[in-house]
DNA sequence: CGCGACGTTGATTTGCCTCAACGATTGTGG
DNA sequence: CCACAATCGTTGAGGCAAATCAACGTCGCG
């Protein structure tokens, strides 16, 4: 259940037994069906989400109520809203699994007092927002310099198998753009052989 | 000199007096002219740097030369690439002063050590990526609903004597335009009185 | 004073959106 | 297990926001 975890963490501290323990007893596992809804906007965020299996996605509706995906999360990730979470403010975001999954949660009610019990962890978290943070620093730079053709054109050279798992149209509005333009762009790249 | 520093650290986690000597003795400042550049791409980036006064801005150049400013530090943030911290990687990004600045160092030769020493830092600046993060999932949600107008009137709206300190070109750039268009944009907001 | 960096303005072009209509595929209840 | 609905993907025509290119002001600095 909770290897997947501890084995995360352990890649980068070590654990002893006890900390072990006192981890697999503070986290909790959740074996959800595609497209479970765990957070809703006007909600405070109670947890932070680790995948173990499956995948995670984070929306918002715009203006025009069409649902726009900002980030998804897959195996060894986690994901949440974070100004929520410190903030215990209202989050403007939905989290959804997009496939069935099995998340480990640490829940904000006992997060302080682990973090208590084992310091280390302190470290380790901090190790996983300084690569969410990098990550994001990244992405950035592609939003700058690709066109939108392009950033589709790169993200799937880079995740080929990670494209075949979700919809279209999430996959577009992540990128940025229309389902139509999405399909359009394929149609383009697989051109008949003649 | 580090009082800027300190205090922010102390509004996250209490210090004692050692601690705070620790923090001096292994943090260094920087008084920098206007325009210094403080990392180069290319460069494997050696240190996490906190804006005591002044501003920085992180940027590249893309595929036809021109420079894009994807980030900005003012007064009490820290600004660094994360990934090449973290990972030993070179760099993509510049790093430069966009103001005369004093800026607080880190340095990555001294960082494990101090860590080692202040345990409690750890939760600090696990906290310092944990609110830059959000504040990047915030940022993910304004470049997908807003036109790029609509972000300029938002972010002048949100940031008005920040947007006086740097020049134009830097923030079309940094929020995703051109400095022509930010330049047609002002023409039509601050119409003739007629 | 003169040069270079920065900002402005207008004409033209283009990448992508919008809207609409139509296939394909999935899933659900009878 | 099939029928039908809902969801998802495709295709095309037309439109618009913003880019590009070019030329010209203007300010600050060496």
């Amino acid at each position: 259940m909770y290897t997947a975890l501890l084995k995360h963490i352990q890649h980068y501290i070590p654990l002893n037994e006890a900390e072990e323990k006192e981890i697999t007893r503070n986290f909790k596992v959740l074996q959800l069906k595609k497209k479970t809804v765990i957070l809703e906007a006007g909600q405070t965020c109670k947890g932070n989400y680790f995948v173990a299996k499956g995948c995670l996605r984070m929306y918002f509706f715009d203006d025009k109520g069409v649902e726009q995906t900002t980030q998804f999360a897959i195996e060894n990730w986690w994901i949440s809203d974070y100004t929520s979470l410190a903030l215990k403010k209202t989050s403007e975001f939905y989290l959804q699994t997009v496939e069935d999954s099995t998340i480990i949660v640490l829940e904000t009610a006992v997060e302080d007092a682990l973090l208590e019990q084992v310091p280390k962890l302190e470290r380790y978290f901090r190790l996983m927002f300084q690569r969410a943070y990098g990550t994001s620093q990244h992405l950035a730079k592609y939003n700058h310099t690709l066109s939108r053709e392009a950033h589709y054109r790169h993200f799937n050279k880079s995740f080929p198998d990670f494209v075949q798992r979700i919809p279209q149209y999430m996959l577009a509005s992540f990128l940025g753009f229309t389902p139509e333009f999405l399909s359009k762009i394929r149609a383009k790249k697989d051109q008949p052989i003649s």
